[in-house]
DNA sequence: GCGACAG
DNA sequence: ATCTTGTCGC
């Protein structure tokens, strides 16, 4: 059985060096297959999932927001949390940190990681799964910031991007349907053999008629998630929007916890 | 040297 | 991420 590992945690002061080498040991601690505590497809109808005996499970969305001080320049980090359960909200917390290093592609979680880490310490549920906004197992060196962040609290992830970091989806992903879901396989950018893979490039909505299209979320395992269950529970949730509902309400949580912003 | 690059 | 007007479509 996997455990917490607090001594992995994202650590903004490290050499880049020392990064890519936390980085492959939390991939080498991730694991990428199914260990939930909940049935994924129980997620779609909650109704049933409470009906059929025990508790819905409690699913968190994590996204940050950024404050800028009276130069006008970015200083602090924002991590807004918002627990569900069965659809509804149940448990909102956020937490601000300095902000260390400025945004470099493949290390995200050593500049988000802080305010996350004390947002969900602030948390009184038990999270059964965390989505975040950001790559998981799509990654140069498979841990992106829901791998990185589910391993330290060795708690279900998964990673939601709107973007492609790394990886070649096996498809065109142009204009798909809703529902569609186009495997993203590892390629020479990725430290894993080729053809890996890494997660799925989901349509989760699409528009009815003409000449505009959506494009599709990038979803990978975090942490004890495999790549079809991640992909299924991003289309059971967003059955309203493109993003994943409790992405989403982190989303706005993000901006409405600001300073002086009322809330 | 050139291209690619989550939020 | 964040800065922002206009524009398209239901």
């Amino acid at each position: 059985m996997s455990q917490p590992r607090p001594d992995l945690a994202p650590d903004a002061d490290l050499s880049r060096a020392e990064m890519e080498s936390l980085q492959r040991e939390i991939a080498d601690a991730a694991v990428f297959e199914d260990d939930v505590s909940f049935d994924p497809t129980t997620l779609s109808n909650p109704l049933e999932a409470t009906a059929s005996g025990g508790e819905p499970p409690v699913v968190v969305g994590i996204d940050q927001s950024f404050l800028t001080n009276d130069e006008g320049e970015q200083d602090r980090a924002l991590s807004a949390v918002v627990a569900t359960c069965g659809g509804e909200v149940i448990e909102r917390v956020s937490a601000i940190t300095p902000l260390e290093i400025p945004y470099v592609p493949g290390f995200l979680s050593f500049r988000e990681g802080a305010p996350i880490l004390a947002a969900l310490a602030k948390l009184s549920v038990d999270p059964d799964l965390l989505l975040f906004d950001g790559s998981g197992r799509i990654h140069f060196r498979q841990a992106g910031i829901a791998t990185h962040i589910g391993v330290v609290r060795d708690v279900p992830s998964v990673g939601v991007a709107k973007s492609l970091l790394c990886g070649t989806p096996v498809e065109d992903t142009d204009e798909l349907p809703a529902g569609t879901k186009i495997a993203i396989e590892s390629n020479a950018r990725v430290d894993a053999p080729d053809g890996t893979l890494l997660g799925y490039a989901v349509q989760t909505r699409q528009y009815d008629s003409p000449n505009r299209y959506i494009n599709p979320l990038y979803v990978s395992p975090g942490h004890r998630v495999g790549p079809e269950t991640a992909a299924d529970i991003v289309l059971a949730l967003a059955s309203s929007y493109k993003l994943p509902e409790p992405v989403r309400l982190a989303d706005r949580y993000a901006d409405d916890a600001k300073p002086g912003l009322g809330g």
